[in-house]
This record gives structure tokens, C-alpha cells and sequence, in this order.
RNA sequence: GCCCACCUGGCGGAAUGGUAGACGCAGCGGACUUAAAAUCCGUCGCCCGUAGGGGAGUGGGGGUUCAAGUCCCCCGGUGGGCACCA
């Protein structure tokens, strides 16, 4: 049976009328091009609105694949429905073009990250352009031309000077062997990925984004954003992860003090510890003086964060002998612990224990025999279960008894302050964003670190800092760092020798303002004010839901220092965002256990219907296994080329809309796209083959399907529902096949409407069936004006009402549109079904929901 | 553990609180063909019935309503996000 549908249909010689899509598209693209149809200026003239569209760009990794033709298709529809609808549409593409597999393909291969870089950018293009997507490739820029990476210099420095750019000493991992920084994708069960060395934790200066001062905003604007997806806001609230608290200052008993953050002060007076991160300062100090807390704190380190799901429950602990005064409680003192789930990133990486009122602290506190001290009551006076976590009524504590929690941590706060030993302070998970990178293939931090001076940044005419060509990847390492001459420079203050920076930009800095440079791609500064004016927001954002967190939180920020720093004027710069699902396809495994190609194997389908398969060569049994997503490692990947060469990029463009709703992840199957290609040839014999008769009835009920499947697909399109679109143009494809007795013109309008209809998703067949219908005409489907449904057309003659009774499906009776209700009923207790179900019983209430149902209660 | 989303025929899915299963895929029967492919016609959720028709039915249980796949509550399952977050 697949191989029915793998078979070549489009060279086996056949007689029929067929749409040759080989010779079509090519020739259609080119059209479209010469006419430069796509095409918008940088400021937008005329009085047509504006409408910015934009799919996240990709990584030229060498080769498209479906998850990109998902996302090109998704983003055309839009492109080109909302042009016919009469906008401006910017619709660019670009290239994310820095990154590691460009180093790493240097180290394997030996050839330089540029090339190969370039060279997948060509090879990519020229694949994107066989999917006839209506892109302004005169727009086109990859993050590594220098033309793009200069003004991101020279963005940063404006950054720096609006202080919004730090140094900050952070943690990477350090393989001791490369000597090199990995990330953590390189880092695989606490071992480096090529050494095999165990990785360590090392402390470098590095550069920071201050994205933490706009926490509070980031958070606030989630709430303008109404055309983002719900979970998308969601998890960005999340992860900026406000919390309100105090900030507490405990004195030592020897002297000194240590801070902690807390969201519960109303629980001060239930205190039985207080404890530490293992880098926690106090944990040094322990550990100075006393070698089985140095022991402890190392073990805490070794542990590392993978292995922290064995140990998870395992609560650990060390008491370094410490202690610290409570600051309510006169006299009071408790025990300072080391504890292995303190973090240090987070709050002041020390916390006091309640052990009452917190799972964590209560767990630690029954292991380590600590005090357990009830300090908040149920407010219904039931007896309490420790611990007790929800809201109450303090007890045993003080000047906040009887407080409720609310209450009571505002007096806690409100001593604390008076005390002068503490705040009431909002804390946020959000970190400041760490873009330093040791690496290559990035973009040149531009600064140079003077002795004298200290860090300077490039004075702007020397933008930009361009990478060396000559780079030797022979040696592990930054080969930044290891060139002979590139980092030797003179400190532009003192004019003494110094060194120029090393380190790269993460390449989430390059993807975080491209949308921006896209609107006057060429200019000589980081942005043009009129255009980014004109443009900016992007109306339309469609990528992966996997950049829901990390590379949307950045754009925002960005856009933010842009604004701040006078490059544009708007702090949003994705009006409207729509997350896609995956690709996916099943996977195959061989009796061995090797993944298996989809072309190593042959299918049958036995009487039952269960599908089995085999090996072509060889015959041996093959396991089919889960749908996943489409991977080469499970190398279950459909390469689009293929079936662009096989069936069109029409058909790939078709199946893709056609199987399930975008949202969602979709199962790419060979039968699926053979069923769209199926329907595009039926689509061009019904336009190709003359028909008609003469019939009034028939030619307005083709007239009727016409006009409501224009207004159910424009419906369609607009609101994401591509799939239904994709339904009613098919039933409009049935209507018209079936309408053998329409006459003439009702059958070109209908196949007219068809043509327009589709356009958005199956561009070149557009095109080819507008000739077909209009032999001559100069204009291209492209840049014909989107169609409205004639109102008129819209009504139905007759309805059909659903009869229930009692809430029951009784019968369906049909009804002249303009019947009274009187009619109605009567018609509908006339029934004989109706009758039955009424077994004589008097009728107590009619309900009648125009166009719809009657309904009797009895 | 916390937060979120989802759960409808063999499959993908459709359904402003108003005829559940549109449309497609797969299947089955037939026409055409020497044969196959392609194409066309028909059929196609389950149970009972020759049929007209009837019954139950949208993960399970309860509720609101004349009417629930849709709204509310509880439970289960699947997927995702975050996670010793103080």
C-alpha cells in the first residue's frame, strides 16, 4: 500500500489533464519576483495600513527541514492574506547565523566557521525559495555580516553608556583538560562532551545585561499583550517569578551578621535555625576553620546539579558551630547550618528555618533533630497538621499574635524597619543576563581592558571590531584568545599597550533586535528612526514554542534599552505571537535495535488492518515505533527537498495546513501528503475541463456554497484555523464537482473563488488555475484583492430545524426562512417520529431557537 | 511537589450552550483496465433490528440547563513549564 503512494505519479506517462507543478512553480516564482510583488519600502507610503510578519529566523545549520516548512507556510498564509486584504506587508528572512556546530564544524572538518556558515546560508536560501514563500529577499542579512554584528557594537556601547550593561563575576563550567568554557548542552553527566574530563566550576568576570531593572515591566506588559498565547505569558510570568518578602539582618554571636530573604516574616518567632548556601561567605569562614565543614561544602560542590535528582530527597545539612541572635526574641540565639538545598543565586543564598511552616525546613529540621515551633494557627480552629504552610492566625509570636498572615507580616516588616535590621523588599527568580561567551564565532565584545584604565569601550569610529580571518582551530580553547595579534591593541585613553576582549556575544543577543534592523536592513546605524517608527511592532510573530521563555523575554527587553536609549520609540516588539507544534513522524527500529530511514523499509497491511513492516534488504522484521518528533538521531526526518522534488512545495505547503491545527504537533505521513497532491490535480481537471448546464436550482445552490465557503474561509484565515480553511475549500471542490447541471458562469465564479481562496496557502496553483480561467489576462493572483461574500448569497432559502423532545433528536423539518413560529411548531408536532416520542402527553413548554432547534417539554 | 494545557470513530480532527463526528487519511464494495496505477461511483463510529426505527455515546463520576463535547465541582490519564525559589 505506501509503496502505491511512494511510486513517482507525476513521470509515469499518462494521458489525463494534470497540473504540472515542475514546470509551474519555477516559473510562477519568477514572476512574482520580476513584478517584485513582495517588495515594501522602508518608511510605508501611500494610505494602506502596515502589517509586519515575521517567522524566527533560522539557524543555517545546512539543510531546511519540516519544522521550518511549517513555520515558512504558516507565516505565507498570513503574508499573503493580509496583502490581497489590502495591507503592506513586510515580510522578511534572515539568517541566526552565529553559534557552536559553526566552531565545532572547524574543528572536525577544518574548514573555517565563515564558509561553512555561507555556504549553508546558500544552500538553505535557494531550498526556501522552492517553496514559493512571498519573502522581500532584498531584506535578507545573516547575524554574521559584519554590516549587522558592527551595529550590535555599536548598540551595546549606547547600552553601557545608558548603564545597562555590567561586569559581574558568574560560575561556568570549566573543562580542565580542553581548558575551554563549555555550555551546559556540552556538559553530559558532569563530563566534558569531547574530553571526557570531569567539569568544573569556575569563576569569571563576565559581561551582564541589566535585564533585572526591568523585571517589574516585563512582568506589568504580559498584560497589554492580547493576541499572545495564554501559557506563553504565563511561563514568562513565571520565570521573572516575582515574590514579596523582607530581607533580614541576623547578628552573629561573635560578631558580624548575615542577611536573609524571606517571604514569610510573620513566621520569625517559630525560628529554630538559620542555614547557608555551601559558597555562602559564612560557609568559607566555616570552613577555614574547622576541615569537616571545608569536607562538607566540597561534597555539596562535587555533587553538582545533574545528580541532584539521586539525592533529591536526601535534605543535608552541616552546623558550623555559629549562631545567631533572633531579633524579635531577647536572649534567644539559634544554630547556623551549611545546607545543600540553599541556593546562592537566589535571594541572599541564606534563609532562617521555620521548620513549622515549610516543607524543606521541616523535612531538615526532623533529620537533624532541630526545634519545631508553632507559630501560625488554622484561622477555623481545627487542630493543625504540621507543617502547616496556608495562611492563619499567628500564635506564639509576640506583638503578632492574633494577627492574620496578611497582617502579620507587615507588623514583622514594620518592627524590623523601625529596628533597622531589616526590609520588606520584592524579589524576583529573574538573574541579570550573562553574555559572555569564549568562543569564536560571535559577535566581538567591544571593549578593551586597559591596566591603567580599566575596561574601555571602543571608541565608535573604530567600529566595527571585526573578526580576525586566520584563526587556528588546531588548539583547544578560545582562538580569539590565542591569535597572535588580534587582541594586542593600544588603550584608546592612555594609548599604552592593552588588550582588546576576547570574548563573544551569546547569540541570543544577535536574535533580540534582528526584527528591528530587518526594517531598514542596509542603514549606516543600528536601526533608522523613520523606519523602525513605520514598522516596529511586528504584528505577526510565528516560531516554536520552544523560544516561549528565553529568546521573546530578551526581544522585550531589548526593545526596552532601545527605547531607553532613543533607537526606537515602542517597548513591545511582538504585537501578536503564535506558537506552532512540532513535526513529527514514526520512528522505526531494526531487530538489532538500530533506528531505521523510512526508506530502508517496506509496509504491508495485513487482513486485519494492522500495518507490519520489514526491511528491503534482507526481509528482516522492523518494529514501528512511536510517533516523535522528526530527529536525525532517530533519523525518522522527511527531508523537504524530496518531496518538493516529488509532489511540489503546493502539496508540502497543503498537507502541512491541512493535518491537524498549528498549535498542535503534527504526524507528517506519506498517505497525508499524497491525499493533498490528490486533491490539488482535482482541482486543476475541474478547471481545466469545461462544464455546465442550464439549470437555475443548481446554479444557485453552487452560487449558495460559493459565497458561504468565502465567508467561512476568509473567517478561516484570519482566526489560525488553517485546517478548517482547508475543510471548506474542499466541500466548496465537492460542491462544484458535483454541480454538473450549474450553468456556466456559476461554475467559473465558483472556480474563480476556489482559485482566490486558496491562494494564500497553494500560491503557484493559484496562479496556474487563474490562467486556465481567465486565458490572457496580465494579472497575477498575487496581486489581485482579497473577495467578500455577497450577503445576498449568504441566506438560505429553506432552513432545517432539529425537532427535539424533552432534549431529544426526534426529527428534522424543514421550513420556509421566513415561517412564524406557530408554523413552526405545528409543522414540528405534525411529525410522526415527533408524535411517537410525545406517547399523548400534553405539551408544557415550546422553546424555538431561530434557524436552529424546537424543543417540547412535556 | 507547584503551575498550565489537553482528553471526541481505526487515525488527524470539526462543532457561536442548540441535528456530535464536517473535511481528510485509512478501510470496504463496485465501475473502467488484459492487469495494475490513476480516476470515478458507493459505503464507512458502536450496539439491537431485514427495514422503518431504537439505544447508549465526546476519559470516569456528579451538577447547572428546556438543551452540555462545550459551563461548574470532584477524580483519572496524557503532555508541557518551573523546581530544594526560602
Amino acid at each position: 500500500m505506501p509503496n502505491a503512494a511512494m511510486s513517482d505519479i507525476s513521470t509515469t506517462p499518462r494521458p489525463e489533464i494534470r497540473h504540472d507543478f515542475r514546470n509551474a512553480e519555477p516559473r510562477w516564482q519568477q514572476a512574482w519576483a520580476e513584478r517584485r510583488c513582495f517588495n515594501v519600502p522602508d518608511v510605508p507610503d501611500g494610505d494602506k495600513p502596515k502589517y509586519y510578519v515575521l517567522e524566527m529566523f533560522p539557524y543555517p545549520s545546512g539543510k531546511i527541514h519540516m519544522g521550518h516548512v511549517r513555520n515558512y507556510t504558516l507565516g505565507d498564509v498570513v503574508a499573503r492574506y493580509k496583502r490581497a486584504r489590502g495591507f503592506q506587508v513586510m515580510h522578511p528572512m534572515g539568517w541566526d547565523a552565529f553559534g557552536l556546530p559553526a566552531e565545532n564544524a572547524a574543528r572536525e572538518r577544518g574548514v573555517h566557521p565563515g564558509k561553512w556558515t555561507y555556504d549553508n546560508i546558500a544552500n538553505m536560501r535557494a531550498e526556501l525559495k522552492r517553496m514559493g514563500l512571498s519573502i522581500e529577499w532584498e531584506r535578507e542579512f545573516a547575524t554574521c555580516d559584519v554590516e549587522y554584528y558592527g551595529q550590535q557594537q555599536a548598540l551595546f556601547l549606547d547600552f553601557f553608556k545608558a548603564g545597562l550593561v555590567g561586569r559581574k563575576e558568574s560560575w561556568v563550567n570549566w573543562d580542565p583538560v580542553d581548558n575551554t568554557v563549555l555550555a551546559n548542552e556540552q556538559v553530559i553527566d558532569g563530563r566534558g562532551w569531547r574530553s571526557g574530563a570531569l567539569v568544573e566550576k569556575k569563576q569569571l568576570s563576565q559581561w551582564f545585561f541589566s535585564i533585572t531593572d526591568y523585571a517589574q515591566d516585563l512582568l506589568d506588559a504580559l498584560g497589554t499583550l492580547d493576541r499572545w498565547p495564554e501559557r506563553v505569558k504565563l511561563m514568562q510570568g513565571n520565570w521573572i517569578g516575582r515574590s514579596e518578602g523582607a530581607r533580614v539582618r541576623f547578628a552573629l554571636t561573635e560578631g558580624g551578621e548575615v542577611e536573609v530573604f524571606t517571604t514569610r516574616p510573620d513566621t520569625l518567632f517559630g525560628m529554630s535555625f538559620l542555614a547557608v548556601a555551601a559558597e555562602h561567605p559564612l560557609a568559607t569562614a566555616a570552613a577555614a576553620l574547622n576541615p569537616a565543614a571545608a569536607a562538607f561544602i566540597a561534597e555539596c560542590r562535587s555533587m553538582g546539579t545533574s545528580e541532584v535528582a539521586i539525592e533529591q530527597a536526601e535534605k543535608r545539612g552541616f552546623d558550623t558551630g555559629f549562631r545567631v541572635k533572633h531579633p524579635f526574641i531577647e536572649g534567644a540565639s539559634f544554630p547556623v547550618w551549611i545546607a545543600n538545598f540553599v541556593l546562592m543565586e537566589y535571594g541572599t543564598g541564606a534563609i532562617f528555618g521555620c521548620p513549622a511552616h515549610d516543607e524543606r525546613d521541616f523535612e531538615f529540621a526532623t533529620k537533624y533533630g532541630l526545634g519545631i515551633n508553632q507559630v501560625v494557627a488554622p484561622a477555623n480552629g481545627e487542630a493543625v497538621k504540621l507543617p502547616f504552610t496556608d495562611e492563619g492566625l499567628a500564635t506564639n509570636s509576640g506583638f503578632l499574635d492574633g494577627l492574620g498572615t496578611v497582617a502579620a507580616k507587615r507588623g514583622a516588616i514594620e518592627r524590623l524597619e523601625a529596628m533597622g535590621v531589616g526590609t520588606g523588599v520584592v524579589n524576583w527568580r529573574l538573574r541579570d543576563w550573562g553574555v559572555s561567551r569564549q568562543r569564536y564565532w560571535g559577535c566581538p565584545i567591544p571593549f578593551i581592558h586597559c591596566e591603567a584604565c580599566g575596561v574601555v569601550p571602543v571608541p565608535a569610529e573604530q567600529l566595527p571590531v571585526k573578526l580576525p580571518e586566520d584563526v587556528d582551530f588546531s588548539r583547544p580553547g578560545n582562538p580569539l584568545d590565542h591569535h597572535p595579534t588580534w587582541k594586542h591593541v593600544n588603550c584608546p585613553q592612555c594609548a599604552k599597550p592593552a588588550r582588546r576582549e576576547t570574548d563573544t556575544f551569546d547569540t541570543f543577543v544577535d536574535s533580540s533586535w534582528y526584527f528591528a534592523r530587518f526594517c531598514s536592513p542596509r542603514a549606516a546605524e543600528p536601526v533608522t528612526r523613520a523606519a523602525v517608527d513605520a514598522w516596529l511592532p511586528v504584528d505577526q510573530y510565528i516560531g516554536g514554542i520552544e523560544h516561549a521563555i528565553l529568546h521573546l523575554l530578551y526581544s522585550r527587553f531589548f526593545t526596552r534599552a532601545m527605547q531607553q536609549t532613543g533607537h526606537l520609540n515602542v517597548a513591545e516588539p511582538f504585537a501578536g505571537l503564535f506558537t506552532q507544534g512540532m513535526v513529527t513522524h514514526e520512528s522505526y527500529k531494526s531487530v538489532d535495535g538500530r533506528w531505521l530511514y523510512p526508506e530502508e523499509i517496506d509496509f504491508a497491511l495485513a487482513a486485519d488492518g494492522s500495518r507490519s513492516a520489514t526491511l528491503k534488504e534482507g526481509g528482516t522484521p522492523v518494529t514501528i515505533g512511536r510517533v516523535e518528533a522528526m530527529s536525525k538521531s532517530k533519523r525518522n526526518t522527511v527531508d523537504p527537498g524530496a518531496i518538493i522534488d516529488k509532489y511540489g512545495a503546493d502539496t508540502a505547503r497543503w498537507f502541512i495546513l491541512s493535518d491537524n491545527p498549528p498549535e498542535r504537533d503534527m504526524e507528517w505521513t506519506e498517505s497525508g501528503v499524497a491525499g493533498a497532491h490528490r486533491f490539488i490535480q482535482r482541482v486543476y481537471r475541474l478547471a481545466a475541463t469545461p462544464g455546465g448546464g442550464s439549470d437555475a436550482a443548481a446554479s444557485k445552490k453552487l452560487r449558495q456554497a460559493t459565497h458561504r465557503t468565502i465567508a467561512a474561509v476568509t473567517e478561516a484565515w484570519e482566526s489560525f484555523s488553517f485546517n478548517v480553511a482547508v475543510a471548506r475549500v474542499h466541500e466548496l471542490g465537492n460542491a462544484i464537482a458535483d454541480a454538473e447541471a450549474a450553468d456556466p458562469a456559476a461554475r467559473q465564479e465558483a472556480l474563480e473563488a476556489l482559485t482566490r481562496l486558496i491562494s494564500p496557502a497553494m500560491p503557484h496553483l493559484a496562479e496556474e488555475l487563474w490562467s486556465l480561467l481567465r486565458p490572457g489576462s496580465a494579472e497575477l493572483v498575487a496581486e489581485l484583492p482579497w473577495l467578500d461574500a455577497d450577503p445576498a448569497l449568504l441566506k438560505a432559502d429553506s432552513l432545517t430545524l432539529a425537532v427535539q423532545v424533552l432534549g431529544k433528536l426526534r426529527a428534522t423539518i424543514e421550513v420556509a426562512v421566513d415561517a412564524d413560529e406557530a408554523t413552526i411548531f405545528a409543522a414540528a408536532e405534525a411529525e410522526e417520529n415527533v408524535q411517537r416520542a410525545l406517547e399523548g402527553r400534553p405539551i408544557r413548554k415550546r422553546i424555538h431557537v431561530k434557524g436552529r432547534v424546537v424543543n417540547f417539554v412535556v
